[in-house]
DNA sequence: TCCTTATTGATAATGATTGTCAATATGGAT
DNA sequence: ATCCATATTGACAATCATTATCAATAAGGA
């Protein structure tokens, strides 16, 4: 039985707010520098409840360390990241859906599900690296 | 200038002889049962030298772990893997490459880079568990 | 054979994440 | 408004995969 706390109202806000993929202990950290006293086993809570709740997705970082991001928008998606800047666009993947649902069932393989992310550089970090 | 140690050897090797992700705490349990006295951080670093030289691919598992496999077709590819006993498959992936691209170059986004897993029951688990 | 230096392995260190538990707060009943 | 059951908090401890440290050992070339 879940209740509302104002902890978990101020990670939900802090996680709404970035619109990027974010580590829990940075979550912590800005919050902690705004003058939140929310401790970071609460952090860590209320972001892996949101993410049962699909109100936010994860996604793990080449180190092993799990990002968070607030969902924009409802229903399955996948994620367009930046790997210079962070900057986050989420994307439909109907035709990797299919693909997927192909490749499972030609190898006989029930049950499937899939991991898919995209990791480039932005239109503005591009700009900038070509400067 | 990389050394050609016997221990390197013994790790290639075993993972070699398995068809599936395994992670390194679990190669060296293994090597360990076997009578081997190598040790846990060679193993480490042997498992990474190896996907450095694209002779091995590796994988974070949910729980942020990271799996290794030997690579038994060149170039690249992606995997199929079961999630309860581990059978994975190689499968190549243009239609995703194409689609990554794609999606990438339509946000504005350069450098494009994909991670894609595909997990599922394979054959003979989907049967187990039907019976 | 000797020598340079890469590598090993036991152990320590690191850091993200989760568990523990007394104190506190939520939400519903009265 | 008060009371109560219990969910939640937060400081700190625990956990665990992974990497760093460094004396000892080994590879590879002269």
């Amino acid at each position: 039985m879940k209740r509302n706390t104002w902890q978990r109202e101020a990670v939900k806000t802090a996680l709404s707010e970035r619109g990027d993929f974010v580590s829990a202990q940075r979550l912590h950290a800005d919050l902690k520098q705004a003058g939140s006293t929310i401790g970071l086993a609460t952090v860590y809570r209320t972001l892996t409840d949101l993410v049962s709740a699909d109100e936010a997705d994860a996604l793990q970082s080449p180190d092993g360390e799990n990002l968070y991001r607030a969902c924009s928008s409802e229903g399955h998606h996948h994620h367009l990241i930046c790997r210079n800047c962070g900057h986050t666009e989420e994307i439909s993947a109907e035709a990797v859906e299919a693909w997927a649902a192909t490749v499972a069932a030609e190898h006989g393989f029930t049950q499937p599900r899939h991991v898919v992310d995209v990791f480039g550089l932005c239109a503005t970090c591009s700009a900038a690296t070509s400067a």
